[in-house]
Formats: C-alpha cells, structure tokens, sequence
DNA sequence: TTAAGCGTTGCATTCAGTGCAACAATTTTG
DNA sequence: CAAAATTGTTGCACTGAATGCAACGCTTAA
C-alpha cells in the first residue's frame, strides 16, 4: 500500500521546518500527531528516515530517498491536475460520434468542420456504418453521439433532435433514366434500382414503401456504399432512392437530378440525432450536440 | 492535498474488475465503500472518473489520466521501495569491499578487525581479487570501497588516500637465494623469479620495471594467487617481488626476508584507497573510509 | 411482469486519528 | 552547578471520519 499523503506532509514539514513541534505550528496540529505521523511512515518502509537530535530533526538518507519520492510525486499530481482542468475546459477532449453513412461529406464538412475550428484542441473519432451499427455503438457505450437515418424506435436512445428527409429518386443529369417533375411510384418497377442494404435506414424505408404501397422495385443492386451507389448511377445503370442531403453536392455541380416522389408521405424518413438514454457524456461532446442539432433542425427549413 | 491512497486502490480495482461490487468482493469491503472511494477521489478532482452505466463501470478521459498517473506513482513507489532495501542492507548488512590480494592479511587482521568491533552491527563483504577486477567492481557498484595496488588514473575513481610501497625481493631467509644487502636488477635475470599476473597492480609495476631498466626477469612462475607465491619462496625455488607488508607476517616471524633493490624509485608502486567518482556512500561505508585511511596514511610513515 | 444485478444513499457503529498533558533527554542559562 | 527551556515521545480519553448493513432506484434479461 501507498504511503499516507498526511504522514508524507507531516514528514516533508518537518524537514523543512527542521523541528517537529515547529512543523506542528505550521500545520496546525499537535506535535505528538507528526511524531506519530513520521513514526508511521518509518514503521511502514521499516527504515529510519529522520535523525532525532537536540537541535530538531536531520533526514537520514532513506528520508533523503523519500523527500525525493514525494517531491517527484507531487510534481506528478501537478501534472495531473493540469491535464485535468485542460479536459474540464474543453482544452483537450475526444468526441466520439457514430455517424451513418450519408452523413460523411455533409456532416464533416459543414457541422463536425466548424467545430472543429472553434475547438481546435477536441478530437473525434467518426464511426461509419449502417443505422443498426450506429445505434448499437451508442447503445454499448462506443460512441456518444449518434447520427443516423431511420432510427427505429429504442427505450435505450434519447432522440435528442430529428428532421424529416424524404428520400427523393436520384438519377444522373441528362441520362437514360433522366426525367422531369415528380417521380410516380410505377416507374420502381420498371426502372433499374440501386438500393441500401436493409440495416441502413434508407433501405428500411424503403422496403417500408414497398408493403404499404403494394409495389415491388426493380433492385438490381444493394449494397452498404453509398459511394457504390452513386457511382451506379453515375454510370447511367439506374436510378436510386436517397435522401436528397446525401447528393446535395451533386446536385449543385449539376451532374446529378433529384425527383421528389409524388405520393403523400412516401419515404418519410427521419434523420435522428441520439445518445444513449442516461448518459452523462463528456464536455466536449456536451457542446457538439447543440451544434449538431441546430444543423438539423436547419435541415427542417 | 494528495489523494487519498485508499481511494485510488478502489478506483483502479473498480475499472480493472469492471464492476463496482466486484472491486468490494476483491478488496473486501462492501460496494457502498468502494462507490463512496470513487466518488469522493471525483468530488476532490472535480471531474467524473467513471461512467456508471449498466454493465459496471467504464472510465471517463479524466479516469484514464488517473489510471496513468495512478500507475507512474506505483512505478515510483516501487523504486523507492528498492532503494530503501538496498539503503538498509548496505548499513546494516554489507559494506562491500574491494580488496587486492594482498590486503587480506594485512587489513583484514588490523582495521577491519578494529572496526568490526567498534561497530559490530555492520557486516562485511570482501571482494578480493585483481587491481583490475577491484576498480571494476568499485566503477560498476559491486563494491562501495576498494583498495588496491597501483591503480591506473581513472576519471571514474575517487582516490582517497594513497600510499607508497615500493616493491622489495623476498627470499626464503636461509635458503638458497638468501643473500644479504640490497638487491641489484641482475638478480631477476639470474634467479628463478615469480610474478603475479599482469592485471594485479603488482604485476604491472613489474612489467613497467622491466621495460623501463632494460632486463628481462627470468619468471619460472607467474600466477593471481599470492599464496601460491610466498609458497613458491618458502619451497626455496626462488624469489619473488611483494610490497613489503604484504609479508610483513613472515619476516616478523623470521620465515621470509626482504631486501629493498639498489635502484632508485624501483618498483615505486603505490596503495590507493578508492570510491567511485560521485557515488553516494552508505553511512557505514562512510565510517569505515576515514578509518582505512587512517591505516594507510600510516603505511607511509 | 418478474427477477436479478448494478450503483447509490441513510443510518448506526466502530475504530483510527487527534489533542491534551506528562515524561525523558538534552542544551542553555542563571 | 543546578534550574529552566526546548526537544521528541508516550499514555489516555475523545471525536469524527470511514465502514458495514439494509433499503432504494434503475436498467436489463427472462
């Protein structure tokens, strides 16, 4: 076992000090107390670390030893206290967010991206997947924060903001598949489809829409890359069915089309933001959330 | 203020055995006080140490930043606890001295025998051997002392004392290769001589003689083993070189004689009471130095 | 829904640590 | 030369902090 802080105190300011009742009156205590204190600590390494004289105490070379040990230990609990305020103040921090897998270039290039600017001493750590590995992440502690599409619902997350993003038919610009106004449900079956696997978010919806709206889509591809799944379309294979943040890039460089589907409610997907319900989670990600969120809910507007 | 040692031992359990009432089982206390532990270690830091989720308990950043510095002042204590024990054995249990082969008799019947009684708590540790092998042992810490005959300057040693001996020829008194007077040079090359080996100071100063007079001894015998030499004169089968007092015994006794060589600064080897540059000794090698010292210094006269 | 396991909290108890006073030993002082 | 002063140490009564016990709130698994 370690040594007494107290025992080492009453040790050191006797030293320093050079008498033991001097060292009481500096400490406030009893002489008999840092005696008895130094007598413990003699007791416990079984050597004699003070000299007892008439002119008050003299270290022995044990006690030299141990003056050495405490300084050195006491440096070491400075440190410590430094790196700890520095991760109160958010100095220092990691972040883990389990992050689905449309969320990388949006999310990390406009929320995550800031953030990281205002708080350049914060780390993350991004964990790619589909929505079941995300939940499950944040659910067994692997990560705080979860973004996702789809969440299902789950006593064990708190869903701490969400925006509907319906997922639209992407096709490319000016290809074989390419096609004005809205997209009618009849053009699924006929149609070559890319789809997400089902753990994805997007592909659960979508075999939602498939039971509630009586169709059968035309899937000649499913896959848990949505770079696959552009490059798919891209390549003038198909079409696909994504939420349209997802393409936002490309739509804007004009290489990609997205047709919102014209039946009431199809594809009513949520973009959720979660953590595990009870969770006391760090600072920093304490004020990422809001961060993110408001982006979310900007995704509303 | 220190943490309280109690204190970090249930917190490292706790992470290590992963939960909190596993922690109590191990180190015999009830959950309730291992709990209050770390709680009270988090309240001081003002940080959570811990994550209490389902399953046990997982640290926080802060809580691994413990656990190192946790694990640096275990390291410390470790080594203070080593220094401490080698501390105590050297004052109670070993001052360990080099000694040259010579000094056996000698010393051993005279100093340390005073000083074995004077303080016959410390005991001793002889390393005899070579004048090599005794600097060694003192440079690399095997010995606290050495004492040894014509040492080679080291930078690394601490000469404390020394002592001329200049190098006589002994002969078995009435025996064949008796003779009265000095000793001439001629003598080495006519008369069966043996040496001590090379790595014994003895040797060295012997070889230089050699080289610096322009002869060329006739060695029948050459060995590490002084014994072994005042054998080799009491069998009467020739002569040897020895600092005086290394037979000082046998000429008192009338057994052996000495002659001093008629050449001037022959063979002018010298005692040296050593330590290595810098060490810090024990209190009973600190003791036992002044009375070595003491001893030589009266070789001189 | 029930049962088990987790960490936490309230309360009574115990024991280690503390203060007070007296003591032995030594130096300083009258 | 002896008394006073200062040193560290020890005996004893006491206080307060740490502990054990039991119950609680909570979450998960059956």
């Amino acid at each position: 076992m370690q040594p007494e802080p107290k025992h080492i105190l009453s040790f050191k300011t006797a030293l320093t000090a050079g008498t033991i009742r001097a060292a009481a009156d500096q400490l406030g205590l009893e002489p008999s107390t840092v005696s008895r204190n130094i007598a413990s600590l003699e007791k416990q390494l079984a050597t004699a670390l003070i000299e007892r004289g008439r002119k008050g105490v003299m270290p022995t070379e044990a006690g030299l030893l141990l003056l050495d040990y405490a300084q050195r230990q006491s440096g070491e609990m400075e440190a410590l206290r430094s790196q700890l305020d520095a991760l109160t103040n958010m100095k220092r921090g990691a972040v883990s967010i389990a992050l689905g897998e449309g969320f990388v270039g949006d999310f990390s290039q406009s929320v995550l991206a800031k953030f990281s600017r205002d708080h350049p001493e914060i780390s993350f750590s991004l964990n790619v997947g589909s929505t079941d590995q995300m939940t499950d992440a944040v659910i067994e502690d692997r990560a705080h924060i979860g973004l996702a599409y789809d969440v299902a619902p789950n006593a064990r997350l708190n869903i701490i903001a969400h925006a509907d993003r319906p997922l639209v038919v992407v096709c490319q610009k000016g290809g074989k598949f390419d096609a004005a106004g809205e997209a009618r449900i009849a053009e699924f079956s006929s149609l070559p489809c890319a789809f997400l696997n089902k753990g994805y978010g997007v592909g659960a919806v979508i075999a939602d829409m498939e039971a509630s709206h009586g169709f059968r889509a035309r899937a000649v591809m499913e896959t848990g890359s949505i770079a696959a799944l552009k490059a798919f379309v891209r390549s003038d294979l198909g079409i696909t069915l994504l939420p349209e943040f997802v393409v936002a890039d490309e739509i804007k460089a004009g290489t990609l089309r997205a047709r919102k589907v014209a039946v009431l409610n199809f594809g009513c997907g949520k973009v959720s933001l979660f953590v595990r319900q009870g969770r006391r989670l760090p600072l920093a990600a304490q004020k990422l959330i809001p961060a993110m969120s408001r982006s979310l809910v900007a995704l509303n507007g």
